[in-house]
DNA sequence: CAGTGGCACGGGCTATC
DNA sequence: ATAACGATAGCCCGTGCCACTG
């Protein structure tokens, strides 16, 4: 424990002319007294407050130190000489500067010489005590100090598995109990084989305990009626599609029979998945058989020596991640689960701000190179903490959580019923396991979707040629490509519906299941479609099925091409990551005669889904697909009242208010990309339009509730002639000025549009329709909204 | 009625899966 | 290098409004 600098305890003491006897009591307490240079503390001399009044000239700050300098070696405490160090190197002061003038720090500029010292620095900075205490100072007590240090391991380094009581038993009786449900009495020799490895990584591994509470989690939510979706690379393992931790189905495409216990692999199918098999029935009782079977290899969960540490990773309705967040907390126990943290640092933008201010106001080059040269100074720099999205961090019962982090509650929140770890996961992903608790929509909207059809999601078979369709033309939608503007039926699909998949989705021209999981590949990540696969289709170099669409993909080529398992994998791992690949595999790739194309079109790729993850997401979209092929209203319904509770009732009623909406976010949209900035809010709203305008095409009638109100409309007018249209609570619609306004527009208390936008105060553009008004803005979201 | 503290909302930026 | 990965969410700040206070 050292004194620290003036804002220390002792100096502040001193500063205040505590006596002899009080400064060398209150050093009792330190393990060391600290003397910084004098210059540290130069600006006491032009300070306005009165603590600094009597301190006139540098002799003063000498005098400071002497001071504690004597009283210390009374007190038998070591003096050690420290710089205060706040940046490395001298100059580094104007990168501290640029960073406290964007936090609106005045007079950024006076920056005291708080660097590191080399140690003849030091030496000269306590020269006028002399040199021998100088060099005891500088050199000698650090020493001292430092060698009476034992050596410390502050976190521990093993793995640190949660333990679940019975957890090997419950595994290993799930996974057999279950397999033999679906493949018979006797497992077929590939399901065995495949059950057997698995068994053994995840054992090998003391994964267990994890697939026993996820597929826990799993079980209480569907408890709740609230359906998972799957996600992630878990979707490579067969014990955790045994476990129901995924739906994912990583065999090879097999029938299976419910109703009696056979089993068909039919072997070399390729370039399709389990759902794409021919239909047929049970040859030995005649039942119709199920099909599946994305053929993943489990490595790409677990890599081959088991020394890559997978998580799970689960979709819960949004709605629910809360309630799944409390019961893991109440299974592990209060002290045992964190929320991960993350750390927000000053980045691209923020970086280039604070830099253009510290120029503006402290400085007049106008050199971008300068400029250039303080932003990256600053970029990196640790600025806030926040919540991870959704890992949830598991301390076993043997630990402590601050053998490996403090924690912190998020956002100074003291009510939040959650701490978060203070630093990133990353800093303990060797030793505490993660479970990626996200929330996603589409359980929310399936689950709506549920109610109002009475459909239960898994029953929608998934090989539908109608919902299929909506991948090649609009037949299925009954529209044109004149009145929809594009070719294909998918705006509103989840991850198909933007213009760019769209665009991907008509030029790869999807016939077969399996082509919709190589799309959804294929349009994840940059450089992956773009520059890369899409170049090499047209060249015909490649065609869908050989051009690289996931992680898979990769190990599986090259293992084929005579590469060593564990090399391949490695290779995956780091295109994964967008690494580009290291000279050496390049080389073993080359010497394993991988053409060259394939190699270039590794190297660009930035980031790569596992096939796993796109399977996962192909069955999700698929069915809000079918829902919104075979029941429409049902389909615009759950999507906009998920998703566009900040429409109001005037403005879902008007198809000429959308469309112009949607040119005016386009405008918007334009300029903020021409500025670089990186809100993406309008372009969300702008996918949102494009699904409701689609649902007008088709001819749903999409209404808004009848309102109700909880109350009269408050609306008066001011002596000034200025309307006020307080917020109104209205049943299903939630807080909103609209109704009201629109209410008096009718009875023509406005003179124009203008008139009303002028006089009414309200934020939002406002158009005039054919049916009403267009309230473009957003209105505050409620809950439990419901449109219709 | 001026002053103020607090809240809701929109917008900007960042992190993560 | 060529426009394009999609989705979800948290935190902070400025602004405007409102209720409360004295
Ligand atoms: N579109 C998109 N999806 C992502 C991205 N990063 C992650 N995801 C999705 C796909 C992943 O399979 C899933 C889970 O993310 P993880 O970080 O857990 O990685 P993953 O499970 O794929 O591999 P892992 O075995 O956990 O290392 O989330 C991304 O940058 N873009
Ligand atoms: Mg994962
Ligand atoms: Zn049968």
């Amino acid at each position: 424990m050292g004194t620290a600098c003036e804002q220390g305890e002792i100096f502040q003491r001193i500063l205040r002319g505590e006596s002899d006897g009080d400064l060398r009591s209150s050093m009792k307490f330190y393990d060391f007294i600290e003397l910084q240079p004098v210059d540290n503390n130069k600006f006491m001399l032009c300070a306005s407050e009165d603590k600094y009044a009597a301190v006139s000239c540098r002799e003063d700050l000498k005098n400071f130190n002497r001071r504690l300098y004597e009283l210390a070696v009374k007190s038998g405490k070591p003096v050690v000489g420290t710089s205060d160090a706040h940046f490395l190197d001298p100059e580094d002061a104007r990168f501290r500067a640029v960073l406290q003038a964007g936090q609106k720090f005045v007079d950024a500029n006076d920056q005291p010489p708080i660097y590191l010292r080399t140690t003849d620095e030091m030496i000269m900075e306590f020269d006028y005590l002399g040199e021998d205490r100088a060099i005891q100072i500088a050199v000698e007590n650090p020493r001292l100090l430092a060698s009476s240090c034992e050596n410390v391991r502050p976190v521990p380094d093993e793995f640190c598995p949660p333990s679940v009581e019975n957890a090997r038993e419950i595994f290993e009786n799930t996974i057999a109990t279950r397999a033999h449900q679906l493949y018979g009495e006797k497992l077929p020799d590939l399901v065995a084989e495949r059950l057997k490895k698995e068994q053994q990584a995840i054992l090998g591994n003391h994964f267990e305990s994890l697939y026993v509470i996820s597929a826990r989690l799993v079980e209480k939510s569907l408890g709740d009626d609230y359906l998972v979706g799957s996600r992630g690379s878990v979707g490579s393992s067969f014990a955790a599609y045994l476990m129901g931790i995924t739906e994912v189905n990583p065999l090879p495409p097999h029938y299976r029979c419910e109703q009696c216990d056979y089993v068909e692999f039919p072997g070399d199918s390729g370039n399709i998945v389990g759902i794409d098999l021919e239909q047929k029935d049970c040859p030995d009782c005649g039942s119709s058989l199920e099909q599946d079977g994305f053929d993943i290899p489990f490595e790409v969960f677990c890599g081959f020596d088991g020394t890559k540490i997978p998580d799970i990773d689960l979709n819960f309705s949004g709605e629910y991640q809360q309630e799944i967040f409390h019961y893991l907390k109440n299974f592990f126990g209060e002290g045992n689960i964190f929320r991960a943290g993350t750390i927000t640092t000053i980045s691209d933008r923020t970086a280039a701000g604070f830099a253009n201010k510290y120029i503006e106001e402290y400085s007049n080059t106008s050199s971008w190179a300068e400029k250039e040269r303080l932003k990256s100074g600053i970029e990196g720099v640790k600025q806030n903490t926040s919540q991870h999205p959704g890992g949830m961090i598991v301390v076993p019962e043997n630990r402590s959580i601050y053998q490996f982090t403090p924690i912190n509650y998020p956002a100074n929140d003291r009510d939040s019923s959650f701490l978060t770890t203070h630093f990133d996961y990353h800093s303990m992903e060797d030793q505490l396991v993660k479970l990626d608790i996200l929330g996603h929509e589409n359980p929310t909207q399936l689950r709506h979707l549920k109610q109002l059809t009475g459909i239960d999601p898994v029953t929608i078979p998934l090989d539908d040629p109608q919902t299929l369709q909506i991948f090649t033309d609009l037949s299925s939608l009954n529209l044109t490509e004149e009145e929809l503007g594009m070719k294909v039926g998918v705006l509103g699909v989840p991850e198909f519906g933007t213009i760019f998949v769209r665009d991907l989705v008509t030029e790869a021209a999807p016939t077969s299941f399996a082509d919709l999981v190589r799309i959804s590949g294929l349009s994840h990540g940059e450089n992956v479609w773009n520059n890369n696969a899409r170049d090499l289709i047209k060249q015909g170099r490649a065609d869908l099925t050989s051009v690289i669409t996931c992680r898979d993909d990769i190990m599986n080529y090259l293992i084929k091409n005579g590469l060593p398992e564990n090399i391949a994998f490695q290779i995956m791992e780091d295109v994964r990551k967008g690494k580009g690949l290291k000279p050496e595999y390049i080389q073993k790739m080359q010497a394993c005669r991988v053409p060259a194309w394939y190699i270039k079109s590794c190297d660009k790729i930035k980031y790569l889904f596992p096939k796993a993850h796109a399977a996962a997401y192909v069955l999700m979209a698929f069915r809000i697909a079918y829902f919104k092929v075979h029941h429409p209203t049902a389909f615009y319904a759950s999507y906009l009242s998920l998703k566009a509770d900040h429409l109001s009732a005037a403005y879902i009623c008007s198809l000429s208010a959308i469309e112009e909406r949607m040119e005016q976010l386009q405008g918007i949209i334009e300029q903020k990309r021409r500025e670089g900035k990186t809100e993406k809010r309008d372009e969300k709203e702008y996918g949102i339009m494009e699904v409701l305008r689609e649902g007008y095409l088709r001819g749903i009638s999409v209404r808004p509730p009848r309102v109700s109100k909880s109350g009269p409309f408050r609306f008066r007018v001011e002596s000034e002639q200025l309307i006020r249209a307080p917020y109104v609570t209205i049943e299903g619609l939630g807080n909103t000025v609209a109704e009201g306004i629109e209410k008096a527009f009718k009875e023509k208390r406005f003179t124009s549009i203008e008139d009303l936008q002028n006089r009414t105060q309200v934020n939002s553009t406002v158009t005039e329709t054919a049916d009403g008004l267009g309230f473009f803005e957003a209105l505050p979201p409620t809950e439990n909204r419901q449109l219709f």
